[in-house]
DNA sequence: CTGAAAGCGCTAACAT
DNA sequence: ATGTTAGCGCTTTCAG
């Protein structure tokens, strides 16, 4: 019961100017470094009081004069992809070293929710936003832009929207994975993808297989491509599709959920990995060279996608004149480990 | 350039009362459900006009009046344990229901970042915040009750404070794996860990893994513990005590991070799992069944611990009285795979 | 070098 | 049933 009296009160700039005999404006000025205007004296003992009263300022207030919060948001289409963890881990970086905070959400793909969310954002006056859009809300996209409130559109394109785009080329990802595995002897390659018609990032990854295909002489009779409808059922239509598809030597899974279900379809079968067929997934996670056989993989620079878009965000915001939208693309990177080795020549 | 104009000018209150020809008083109300004082014909007005000029209220004028801002804060140690993906989801999914936004942040396991967020959080007058506490900043934690801030303390448990608390029986846990390992015939069972003083999390599963062999007769002899000192070492760490300790034929990992360390040493090691060694590892992760052989490992209902903490968390934050504090303790599950298989009898 | 006063957008007594 | 008014805590002209 000695030493400090603790007790829940806040206290504002009124007690510290009070306590300190001078202003609020005076503090106000101090605690913003707009210290050209005082003594070192009155800085000194302003300060002193603000440790004291342990004085932090309301950013609700300080926000409702300025209409800046340093609080930027983040849509997340889901929570449950290794991938987007690292996105975040590179956003909230970059929010820590320039000052702001996150607000995060997940819109699960729905649109309704994904409307919802940036709306309260908004109402929030977070200064930007950044986004995995679920691609289904044209016309909200649209005011958005019109009413150039600063947000950065990640790993998916919207089309015919004219906003920071930070992605990246799923085209050559999936063009070096089928070429990969063409190189390496197979020549009956199944795409496994998602079935989502507006999302660019699965349509540009079909769309490198069967650039791959098409640079090997092969036409569209060797297009194989399965369309899952959902991860429960992924298990189930991949096996169905094997068996029907007995003469397929090699699998591009397009997404590192689906390599898994695929991993699993396979060992069921028996089919034995390299050697009956060969596999390359997206995305390099944490496991992909832990599993049996290792996997090759395309590796996206996910860490840097969430650092780079954060800081373009910022930039936006913080340029007061009218911004220069960018387009930012990264490279993917083929990982080769033993899944989709060589075919062996039988003597 | 027909139809709307769009200006990004924020319309307020005032804007919405002046258009409806009402005062802004009627509007707030209005908004707020607070539909008894007004007559049908207004109301419809009102909403007619929020409606066509799209107003949005402003969420920190809202705030500064009512110091609510419906908005809690997590503070995570770590984002590359896909564990606390799911806590998130789960924390993610109560706002969700709940109709709170959420803010986030990464302490990195650094006292100092963490007591700087927890200020920021304060700052912006989160009503409430979820963690998993660097547990060393103990003056600040205590203050943090003693001003009876709304917070629910995830993971782990901070010595001699009295705030809520969502943990899973570690102890539990670790007694669990090891009885399982010692039930299959191991006796040799060396545990992995983290070196982390404070947490309680490691040295719980320890002293469950402690009390399984007691319970089995076995004294400290056969006490086999390796201490890690960083992700980056362990593979060496956990290769150097294997070699040294060639006896081993059983490990209890005490990290899903650290099995993937601890199965590519074996692997380099030339030791067959569950043949020479058998392993169970903590955490069944996305992959845990997928690699090879599958994993027998400790479940912990993350998403759950999330979805509960959270909950718990914005109940005390309604409840205006002093609030209850709260001690929730999930249980753990043993998962059963190939990776602890018995050890066949030599015939 | 310092302070008084207005106002950011909203809510809630307190009128009427 | 509706409006007037006084702040919430802060920043920022404008005056001194």
């Amino acid at each position: 019961m000695n030493g400090k009296l603790v007790i829940a009160v806040r206290v504002t700039i009124a007690d510290v100017a009070e306590k300190a005999g001078v202003s609020k404006t005076t503090v106000s000025r101090i605690l913003n470094g707009n210290l050209d205007h005082n003594t070192p004296e009155t800085i000194k003992t302003v300060l002193k009081v603000v440790e004291e009263l342990e004085y932090r300022p309301n950013a609700l207030a300080k926000g409702l004069k300025s209409m800046k919060t340093n609080v930027i948001g983040i849509v997340l289409s889901n929570f449950r992809n290794e991938f987007w963890f690292k996105v975040l881990e590179g956003v909230e970086d970059t929010c820590k070293e320039q000052g702001y905070n996150l607000m995060i959400c997940n819109s699960d793909g729905d649109p309704k929710l994904e409307e919802q969310y940036i709306k309260e954002f908004q109402m929030r006056q977070v200064d930007g936003i950044v986004i995995n859009p679920t691609v289904r809300n044209q016309s909200l996209y649209e005011k958005l832009v019109a009413n150039k409130y600063p947000m950065v559109v990640i790993n998916r394109k919207i089309p015919s929207i004219h906003a920071n785009n930070v992605v990246v080329d799923n085209i050559k990802g999936g063009f070096m994975a089928v070429n990969h595995l063409l190189e390496n002897g197979r020549k009956h390659i199944l795409a496994i993808t998602f079935k989502h018609e507006n999302i660019s990032t699965w349509q540009e990854r079909i769309e490198g297989y069967q650039e791959a295909l098409t640079s090997h002489g092969l036409t569209e009779n060797f297009y194989y491509i399965l369309e899952i409808t959902s991860l429960r059922k992924a298990n189930q239509q991949i096996k169905k599709y094997l068996v029907d598809h007995a003469m397929i030597d090699g699998v591009f899974s397009t997404n590192n959920m689906l390599t898994l279900e695929l991993i699993e379809a396979l060992k069921k079968l028996d089919k034995k990995v390299p050697e009956d067929i060969g596999i390359v997934g997206y995305d390099d996670t944490i496991w992909a060279k832990h599993i049996n056989p290792p996997l090759t993989t395309i590796r996206q620079p996910s860490y840097d996608i969430g650092k780079e878009s954060a800081k373009l965000l910022i930039n936006e915001i913080k340029s007061k004149e009218s911004p220069t939208i960018k387009d930012i693309i990264f490279q993917p990177e083929l990982v080769v480990r033993e899944s989709s080795q060589e075919i062996k020549m039988i003597d």
